[in-house]
DNA sequence: GGCAAGTTTGCATTGAGTGCAAGTTCGGCC
DNA sequence: GGCCGAACTTGCACTCAATGCAAACTTGCC
């Protein structure tokens, strides 16, 4: 009865569960790459994890869910270990070290792999605008907390779309240039600091006069 | 044969599949008001509408692609209003402009509606991510003309997707407030006008120590 | 060993989505 | 008007996603 969930539960059957869901969710990617997302059936899928169809939809509710998995747990985990920063480091810093946290260059290839799956499959596009969107949605809950009732609605709102959207234009931007062959956390992490200093300077580059007035 | 019908394409063809398609969009909203969205099958759609199933699916691809039609089009035209704007107009006055311009009492309420019942349906949510995100890209493709060479993808992204999430969170809260029974167009507008000029600022409030240094 | 709770699996059922071909309506043309 | 070709609708058939259910099996605990 150990309810010492995640972590250091080596309960044989937590254990089962989560080689489970890591073959399904292996299988899902290989599948993706070879036959390309949404190019095969659930039936297929379960068949090449080892599990029966009926044991897929215990896990996963969807073919596009499986092929996500990666990015809803980079997702989940960089927006869980912002509880862990410190509450008076401004919002913009935090959102930087948790996002921009350690990566591997084989999960930031991955997560660039999959984000570009996007372009072949509706079904992988909306599932991976849900993510983003949850992900947006723990952030406004965090901003919640941090900014007080001094902040209304409409601004945790704003700031957090507006956070996320930066976010995702960095990944995007890193998966494009990761296109031939060049996973690079690094790239992600630079371009995640260059956009969020654009939006902390209210996207007004001194050159550019697509907002010349008011400032 | 030409009857003087008004103007555009008084084709009867066009004008039948019009009829059929706005049809068929009501009877989606209607049986989404009384028995939620996503529950009631096409079958039942299709028979409220008065056409075939199959017909059905000539017009729309899902049962939640019918239901957000008004999301849609409204998406559409602003973005679409957007390539008449002047070509130096500041980016921020277009988007206001297009995204804030005439609205009906009843086309913001139907847009709250729709947007509400996001809620009981991760379909259609995840539907609506898609028509916001597909705005964003046409709001991309018009920056890139706008800005020219001088402004990099990264800056793009990230301002398109930072104006997209101000409107979200301006129909978000503009929905909240007209849970009641209160479409006000006009609250919409403001709050678009707030949530911009935030993002305008960079989000740096006086009083609030979210940022504090950089400024 | 043996019971209880958790997991897997097969089976059956509903319903989405698509291709196809036959029927129906529309537009243009003599 | 009457006819032809194109566009549109519809029924049919088929594949496959997704879920409930109950029987088998596994694991934890005494």
């Amino acid at each position: 009865m150990q309810e010492t969930t995640s972590a250091a539960s080596p309960s044989r059957r937590e254990l089962n569960k989560q080689a489970t869901r890591n073959a399904i969710s292996a299988a899902a990617l290989k599948l993706a790459r070879e036959q390309g997302p949404g190019g095969f059936t659930v039936d297929a899928l379960a068949d090449a994890a080892g599990v029966s169809r009926r044991t897929f939809f215990n896990y996963f509710p969807s073919i596009e869910a499986a092929v996500a998995r990666p990015i809803e747990e980079f997702l989940d985990a960089a927006f869980s270990r912002l509880d862990e920063r410190p509450a008076d480091e401004p919002i913009v810093d935090a959102v930087m070290a948790t996002l921009g946290g350690d990566m591997s260059r084989e999960q930031m290839a991955v997560l660039c792999e999959v984000y570009a799956m996007t372009e072949d499959s509706p079904q992988l596009e909306r599932m991976q605008l849900q993510l983003w969107n949850s992900a947006q949605q723990k952030l406004e809950d965090g901003l919640t907390v941090r900014l007080g009732a001094a902040a209304g609605e409409l601004l945790v709102r704003a700031l957090a779309g507006s956070l996320v959207a930066c976010a995702k234009a960095a990944m995007r931007t890193a998966a494009d240039s990761a296109a031939g062959r060049n996973p690079d956390p690094q790239s992600f992490h630079n371009h995640l600091l260059e956009s969020i200093g654009l939006l902390r300077s209210g996207f007004n580059i001194n050159g550019i006069n697509h907002d010349p007035k008011d400032s």
